[in-house]
RNA sequence: GGGGACGUAGCUCAGUUGGGAGAGCGCCUCGUUUGCACCGAGGAGGUCAGGGGUUCGAGUCCCCUUGUCUCCA
């Protein structure tokens, strides 16, 4: 049976029997941060399977894909040396939430494997855990098997943490036949791949306490998974997952690769399993929207592809190879993730960059480490080094070794060890942030929300909430000055959601005013933030309210522009670009989304002028709502880490321009938008840009005052203002010019004054004496130094000039000299004459200080007589 | 989230307890030469990433910002 038969077969087992077949989630979990990528199928299910969150059907199947390869499930480092271990796989499940619990899981799955795929019964084997008495009778009793193959096993216990869900599991093995080494589960040889785990079936049936007490969960669940690879290499009779069909294609051409080379069986060698597993994560977590990075997944990612890399530098292939591998893994999964198909270009391209970038990174490393070696004394590679090589600048700690041992040397290994633990145990204490509990206000109840309609109406008070110590409390009545919240029974207040604040404005009822200054929400209820201005507000009473309409409008521009926006750079910069953030409200807008570079000033301004040109061409906002799947197949755009209802609001912006799924306020016709302008943009993490920018009102005060400033340059320059630019760049280049010829002119002059002091030089013994308080600058007196230097041969210079109250001292010694008298002693005995400071080297010296012109005058008088004693001795 | 390294001329980079901003290639002018990186002489080109601090003096030391490379979580 192939993968794909395999894969509808299964859906279509539970199909039948009443569940729900999901797709796959993408591998980037969309509001789990615990995780860094989707491990199991049981991820997009986590709320339902914990009763967090209720769906609105109770049975689910999919087949997901996973990929462990960083954080607590990592299967890195096994890859390519174990059969079973796969970074990137795909996993069968099928789900229950409070629904079905052992009894159907078990008697379905023996149905799948028994039935459908037709294992045979004496070559399966069962673990349990020791306490389910339940389990283990289920396989015994219902279904019939030898109780000498259902093993207890003391790891089939689930936990998803330290608390919360959690409960005993069942594992379904397949003996492979006794040509493989390892023994069944529970003997001491059960780490071998004989006996292979395929599916294991978990019933989270209790709610582990803080204290550690298990309470029984009030509506248990099953989340079963069936590792596909593994039944596909069972069925096929193949000994791993690599000898399956949906690695076939890829395994031709990295054989075709790599016999260019040497003879190498692909299939058997570890480094080509590595290679074929790796360019399937790669690939998919590249359609997932990641990219190679510096930190985070993408960084998980680039270790994947680096990983691959040099398993082919080890196969001794010295081109880029991992790119092509991509075609061969569309033909065959192409067909189950059309998202593959999409992205390939995209995933071809970001590979063979990424290839390139790891292949500089290897020469600059092999330039250092060539460097340290020719230094090193001994036989050892300092670990130091080898950490240093790998920590800063990425080379491969088995590379450094493969050329040491070329040489004749060896690495510290445990040196390198020592130091990779402190910088391991360095981020791990530094990760550990607190978590923020807050403890959030639960409403029940729902509101009637007509804000996409009106600003203002009539509704009943429900209930009334009072700020105390901070924290708002029920209460009776809200007291005229009390800050407080106020829920309603209707509302055009918009609560705020997806990034857009909520709305301002007022409620009044007869003698009483409440000023609202925000609006959150809670479940279905919004919860109006504010001050009464006057009277009291209690329960049941009735409110006229009003929602300011200038300030809702101000938003409405702001919201449908970052639509806009948004679209705008994925068509601007590539559809990798993903919303990771957004603030919509009155004065601007901002906006974070992946990109893993700066926006170059020409994109900017394509993207800017891209939404102004929707906002000129006028088009009417459209509303629809429509079934989720409906939408999305329609080609809206959802956002990674939203949860969306069963129908969903999708705005329409610019005639497909942009089309969203969206709950917030809008403008009804694009041009009330009046004008759009980015204020900024920057980096706020890796790969994570953000901007800032204004439209409307803002955007016309910016232009204005933008407007006023030009003017008021062009007059001072006195010019006008298109010719500002022209203007300035003609005094820029007037004033370097002037400056050159002030600089030639002065050392013009300042060569006759060289001559000048030359002849007031004094003799001492055989050298020449110059010591002058002379005009100009630090860099004029350089130029007269130079020059009195030229003009001597033996000599002692020493030049001061007076620049702001300061002295600058340059002092110099002609070299034949230097034994005899050095600078910088010439500068310490000015020091006993005058507080400066300064030093240098024998043959020249420099110090500068704050004193009076007339000790320095002192000072330099001296040194005549210093020399003479200093020479006589 | 926590470390390490880097940003100097158009390009590749050097710059040693803080003391006058450099080399090679490229560019321009002149000369010489005219077949394989021609040669010789001269010249232009720099906010030493940006900002702040310490200092008589900062490319160099400290802090912040920004960008790039890299390891770990």
């Amino acid at each position: 049976m192939d993968t794909a038969e395999i894969r509808s077969t299964y859906l279509a087992h539970f199909a039948n029997r009443g569940h729900r077949v999901v797709p796959s989630a993408p591998l980037i979990p969309s509001d789990d941060p615990t995780i860094l990528f989707t491990v199991a199928g049981m991820v997009q299910f986590k709320d339902a399977l914990t009763g967090v969150e209720t769906l609105s059907y109770s049975r689910a199947t999919s087949c997901q894909r996973c990929v462990r390869a960083g954080g607590k499930h990592n299967d890195l480092e096994n890859v390519g040396y174990t059969a079973r271990h796969h970074t990137f796989f795909e996993m069968l499940g099928n789900f229950s939430f409070g629904d079905y619990f052992k009894e159907e899981a078990i008697e379905w799955a023996w149905e799948y494997v028994n039935d459908v795929i037709g294992l045979e019964k004496d070559r399966l084997w069962f673990t349990v855990h020791p306490s389910d008495d339940e389990a283990r009778k289920l396989w015994i009793d219902k279904i019939g098997i030898d109780p000498a193959r259902v093993i207890d096993h003391e790891d089939n216990f689930w936990t998803m943490g330290d608390t919360g869900p959690c409960g005993p599991c069942t594992e379904i093995f397949f003996d492979q036949g006794p040509s493989i080494a390892g023994g069944p589960p529970g003997s001491k040889d059960e780490d071998g791949d004989r006996f292979l785990e395929i599916w294991n079936l978990v019933f989270p049936q209790f709610d582990r306490q803080p204290d550690g007490e298990l309470e029984p969960l009030a509506k248990p669940g099953v989340d079963t998974g069936l590792g596909l690879e593994r039944l596909a290499a069972v069925t096929q009779g193949v000994d791993s997952g690599y000898g399956t069909d949906v690695f076939a294609p890829i395994f031709v051409t990295l054989d075709d690769i790599v016999n260019r080379i040497q003879r190498v069986n692909a299939l058997a060698s570890p480094s080509c399993r590595v290679i074929a597993d790796h360019v399937r994560a790669a690939s998919f977590l590249i359609s997932d929207g990641i990219l190679p990075d510096r930190e985070g997944r993408g960084y998980v990612l680039r270790r994947i592809i680096r990983r691959a890399l040099r398993h082919g530098h080890k196969l001794g292939i010295d081109e880029p190879f991992f790119h092509k591998l991509v075609q061969p893994l569309v033909e065959t999964m192409g067909d189950a993730y059309p998202e593959l198909v999409t992205s390939q270009e995209r995933t071809t391209k970001a590979l063979l960059d990424e290839e390139v970038k790891f292949g500089e990174t290897m020469q600059r490393g092999l330039n250092l480490l060539e460097d340290a070696l020719k230094n090193l004394s001994g036989k050892t590679v300092p670990g130091e080094i080898v950490f240093k090589l790998y920590d800063t600048y990425g080379f491969p700690v088995d590379l450094t070794a493969d050329i040491a041992r070329e040489q004749g040397l060896m690495i510290d290994q445990s040196g390198f060890d020592d130091l990779m633990r402190e910088q391991q145990d360095r981020a791990r204490a530094a990760g550990q942030f607190q978590s923020t509990a807050t403890t959030e206000l639960v409403i029940d109840g729902e509101v009637d929300f007509v804000g996409y309609e009106q600003l203002g109406g009539e509704s009943q008070i429900v209930q009334v909430f009072a700020v105390q110590d901070g924290q708002l409390v029920e209460t009776a009545v809200l007291q005229d000055e009390q800050d407080g919240a106020i829920v309603l029974e209707r509302t055009a207040f918009y609560g705020e959601a997806g990034g857009q604040v909520g709305d301002i404005g007022t409620m009044i009822s007869d003698d009483a005013q409440f000023n609202v200054v925000n609006v959150t929400r809670s479940n279905d209820q919004f919860v109006h933030y504010g001050q009464v201005q006057k009277g009291s507000f209690v329960p049941s009473q009735t409110v006229r309210y009003e929602v300011n309409a200038i300030h809702r409008q101000d938003v409405a521009r702001n919201h449908s522009a970052t639509h806009l926006l948004h679209a705008a750079l994925k068509r601007t910069l590539g559809s990798h670009v993903q919303q990771r953030g957004s603030l919509v409200e009155a004065p601007r807008l901002r906006f974070d989304f992946s990109h893993d570079q700066p926006v170059t000033d020409h994109e900017r301004l394509a993207i800017e002028t891209s939404v102004n040109e929707q906002i000129l061409a006028n088009a009417e906002v459209e509303t629809n709502v429509l079934p989720y799947d409906d939408a999305i197949a329609s080609g809206a755009v959802a956002l990674f880490g939203e949860k969306y209802a069963d129908e969903v609001r999708v705005l329409n912006i610019g005639d497909g321009f942009s089309v969203e799924l969206c709950g917030g306020t809008h403008v009804g016709n694009l041009g009330e938008i009046g004008l759009f302008k980015i204020v900024s943009e920057s980096g706020i993490a890796a790969g994570v840009r953000r901007v800032e920018a204004i439209t409307g009102r803002k955007a016309y005060e910016r232009f204005r005052d933008n407007e006023s400033l030009l003017s008021e340059l062009s007059d001072r320059i006195g010019t006008s203002d298109d010719q500002l630019p022209k203007r300035i760049e003609q005094l820029v280049t007037e004033r370097k010019q002037l400056q050159k010829q002030l600089e030639d002119a002065l050392s013009m002059k300042l060569r006759d004054r060289g001559a000048d002091l030359v002849a007031g030089a004094q003799d001492i013994g055989e050298l020449k004496l110059v010591a002058s308080i002379i005009d100009g600058t630090a860099e004029t007196m350089m130029a007269s130094f130079d020059d009195v230097r030229s003009r001597l041969a033996d000599y002692v210079v020493v030049l001061a000039v007076v620049d702001g109250g300061k002295y600058q001292l340059v002092c110099g010694v002609s070299n034949s000299l230097t034994k005899l008298v050095k600078a910088n002693d010439v500068i310490a005995q000015l020091k006993t004459h005058v507080p400066i400071r300064g030093g240098g080297k024998p043959s020249m010296a420099r110090a500068g200080g704050t004193a009076a012109p007339a000790d320095l005058e002192n000072g330099l008088t001296s040194l005549a007589e210093w020399l003479e004693t200093k020479l006589s001795e």
